[in-house]
DNA sequence: GAGTTTGAAACT
DNA sequence: CAGTTTCAAACTC
């Protein structure tokens, strides 16, 4: 069977699957490249809006007589991953492995295993493991058998295949087989070989869970349709693949050590302006856990900490964005009219879920709090708390499932959610027990019929004890501000900020000054509405979904102090245009351009070549649905031709401005380090200004003093001389001291 | 920075 | 749905 089911393909966006891959090298074989499956279109591939996840399933490869559970996440609190990355590429983690969890065959109460925990259905809770993240089981053929009964997909390797199999939602099980020869991205490829071939999956966060899923043929197929390819081949070459190697060492196997490698490959395409490129992917922290900040050019943030208890997941409905991923930042549209949604990654890995709506420009998270126990998340404890307290009023969720809407930052907010362990105080990554989700969120009360009086931004919370689902409802600078500014602290024992307080937080750092991250990356312009109260769709910030931030606005209505009025010139607006907070900038019918406007431009003196024009303004082209008269904004036009040629050398002469500021800062900084002393503890470098006019007036005070002393004592020249010096050598030692000892104290007071 | 132009949004 | 008004951004000077 080389054909992937349809079940199994609907739960595999493109644009999730088409751009990642973890290859895993457990004692595996590198695989040959896999052909792309004939005969199946694409399209085939992509994914309605509103994503049934029928089954998250575990792999479970066998391996002779070798028992081995590998979490791609983070282990828990008994494991540590050490996360490297080369060449800002790669990322190494060396999980350590449990060689008891995955392949208990007996159905356990409280299943702490995918493997043991029973037919994975989307619409039934289920249990991961510790760390809730996806397990992959190495198991024995025969403890194989066992899962596959209690209906656990399971990864087995049949020769040259893997065999992916799990029960559809229609209780037919779904068997993945892979192509014999599979060695390129996209592509599955059989485990247990002696010969090395590259197995690879793509990493699929789901609402919070990650799964990771074979990549077959089918994928390859829509990856390279997508880029532009006719081939896989030519789409691995319109792609730049970003690999996540995950390294791990079995610890307490049974069959002795073994090393098992996932790489999880980021493919972006190279084309400037497509979905797929505008911005550096984001692998939260799902996929991989606890990880080490991953340095430039290209960032994987690794996922925070992970809960070593078991949780269960009532999972219903699952959106699998066709436009991303949920575990990572993803460009939708093009420039200047790109879109992304932000999705942070939780402790507790499986309790969001992200809803999409077809339609919808939002995207509803569902965040279900996970509990210690098995329980489901109804029972979970509150994610965050203390709403009464709440000028703003969160609401109080009850534990009926929910929706929550992303809005989706436009491009300028690009920014890669880095989750970065911080200190005890300030912890973004919730505990154990409880979730403190900042989600950029806006409730859509035409789906959410219980929460019309949640306009976007407001933040919902739980109430303490009675809370099971947690949710948190921000605007979407706030998040990538929040992310940013490390001043933000979602600690988990202290109250929850008051709404408002988290406005200020986003407005207004905790130290009281702008930070670099918020003056330099602030989504987008700053409004300057007057008399539409930032309510209107006049105003960006509005029509965007976002508050008000360091705009320019006057009476401005557009954050939480004025939510009632938020919300009814929301559901105004949607009255008027239920698509209204749609991207304008989507894709055009088959055939047509990638990108076009969806409802086209009116312009009638611009020529369609200024930014009044919409399509311009979007660098888009005019298409038969604009009604523009004089248009210029199409192919041919020598008019936009000539513009275009303009804006380029332009935007050339730009970066070579910002490539000469940034080469004189660097050799100013280089001139600055070279001319300071280091401090002697090490704790970097002291500004040569320390040096001042009085502290060298004093140092020579004292030698000169002390060359006096060798002079009435009648030292001879060479004492005298030491002497000299060593008063020299007193004298810096102090100055070094005094400025560490200043530094000190400046580091605490500030 | 003030004034003008422009086209989308809102209104009738 | 079309015409008009309002509005804020883009643009010009």
């Amino acid at each position: 069977m080389d054909v992937v089911p349809s079940e199994l393909n609907s739960i595999l966006p493109d644009e999730i699957m088409d751009t990642e891959a973890i290859v895993m090298e457990d004692s595996l074989p590198v695989a040959s490249p896999a052909p792309a499956p004939s005969g199946v279109d694409a399209t085939e591939t992509s994914v309605s809006m509103e994503t049934e996840v029928p089954e998250i399933f575990s792999l479970c490869s066998t391996a002779t007589s070798t028992q081995m559970t590998l979490a791609l996440t983070t282990p828990t609190t008994t494991d540590s991953v050490p996360c490297t990355m080369n060449s800002g590429t790669q990322l190494l983690l060396t999980p350590s492995v449990s060689s008891s969890q995955c392949h208990t065959p007996a159905p356990a109460p409280k299943p702490t295993t995918l493997v043991a925990g029973g037919l994975q259905k989307l619409s039934a809770p289920f249990t991961l493991s510790a760390n809730h993240q996806l397990i992959l089981n190495k198991v024995g053929s025969s403890s194989g058998v066992d899962a596959k009964s209690h209906g656990t997909p399971l990864l087995k390797h049949e020769g040259q295949k893997l065999v992916v199999t799990t029960i559809s939602k229609g209780g037919q099980p779904i068997v993945l087989t892979l192509p014999h020869t599979a060695a390129k991205p996209g592509t599955v490829v059989r485990t247990g070989d002696a010969t090395v071939q590259p197995q690879q999956f793509k990493v699929v966060a789901i609402g919070g869970r990650t799964e990771l899923k074979p990549v077959v043929g089918v994928q390859t197929v829509s990856t390279a349709s997508q880029l532009g390819s006719s081939s896989p081949q030519t789409a691995s070459q319109n792609q730049q693949l970003k690999t996540v190697q995950i390294t791990k060492k079995t610890v307490a196997s049974t069959a002795g050590p073994m090393v098992t490698k996932f790489i999880i490959t980021k493919a972006l395409s190279s084309k400037g302006l497509s979905s797929q490129t505008s911005v550096s992917p984001v692998l939260t922290g799902r996929v991989l856990g606890q990880g080490t900040p991953v340095t430039p050019p290209r960032t994987i943030a690794i996922a925070d900490t992970l809960n070593s208890a078991s949780q269960s997941v009532p999972t219903s409905k699952v959106a699998i964005s066709p436009l991303m991923s949920p575990s990572k930042t993803v460009a939708v549209g093009g420039v200047g009219t790109s879109q992304f949604k932000t999705i942070f990654p939780l402790a507790a890995t499986p309790s969001v879920q992200q809803i999409q709506v077809p339609g919808s420009r939002f995207h509803y998270v569902r965040l279900v709090t996970a509990t210690t126990a098995s329980g489901t998340a109804h029972n979970s404890s509150p994610s965050i708390n203390s709403a009464s307290s709440q000028p703003a009023k969160p609401l109080v969720v009850n534990t009926a499932p929910m929706r929550m809407s992303v809005p989706i930052v436009p491009a300028q907010t690009v920014k890669q959610v880095v989750p970065k362990p911080l200190n005890s105080t300030a912890q973004v990554v919730p505990t154990q027990t409880q979730q403190r989700l900042i989600m950029p969120a806006t409730p859509l009360p035409q789906i959410q019929p219980n929460l019309t009086n949640l306009p976007p931004g407001t933040v919902l919370t739980s109430a303490p004890g009675v809370g099971n689902v947690g949710y948190a409802v921000l605007p979407a600078q706030y998040v990538t501000q929040l992310q940013q500014s490390s001043f933000v602290t979602l600690a988990s024992s202290a109250s929850y900020s008051t709404t408002t307080g988290i406005q200020t937080q986003a407005r207004m750092p905790l130290n009281g000054t702008l930070s670099v991250s918020e003056s330099t990356t602030r989504p987008r312009k700053p409004c300057n509405c007057t008399k539409s109260q930032c309510l209107k769709l006049y105003c960006d910030c509005f029509a965007n979904g976002e508050f008000c931030s360091n705009c320019n606005c006057t009476n401005c209505f557009n954050n939480l102090e004025h939510e009632s009025e938020r919300l009814k010139a929301i559901k105004a607006c949607l009255d008027r245009n239920p698509e209204a907070f749609k991207p304008k900038i989507g894709k055009g019918k088959e055939g047509e351009s990638d990108r076009r406007h969806s409802k086209g431009c009116n312009c009638k003196r611009s020529g369609c070549l200024k930014n009044y024009c919409e399509c311009y303004e979007a660098k888009i082209m005019c298409s038969s649905i604009c009604k523009c008269v004089g248009c210029k904004n199409f192919e041919e036009s020598p008019e936009r031709k000539t513009l275009m040629h303009l804006a380029d050398a332009a935007e050339v002469r730009v970066q070579q401005q910002t490539a000469a500021k940034t080469k004189l800062s660097s050799q100013i900084s280089d001139l600055l380090t070279r001319t300071t002393p280091a401090l002697p503890c090490g704790g970097g470098r002291l500004p040569y200004t320390f040096v001042t006019k009085e502290v060298a007036e004093a140092t020579c005070d004292c030698l000169m003093e002390q060359a006096e002393q060798a002079e009435l004592s009648s030292q001879p020249q060479a004492v005298a001389e030491r002497v000299i010096l060593e008063e020299f050598g007193r004298c810096l030692m102090r100055i070094i001291s005094s400025a560490g000892k200043a530094k000190m104290d400046c580091s605490i007071n500030c």
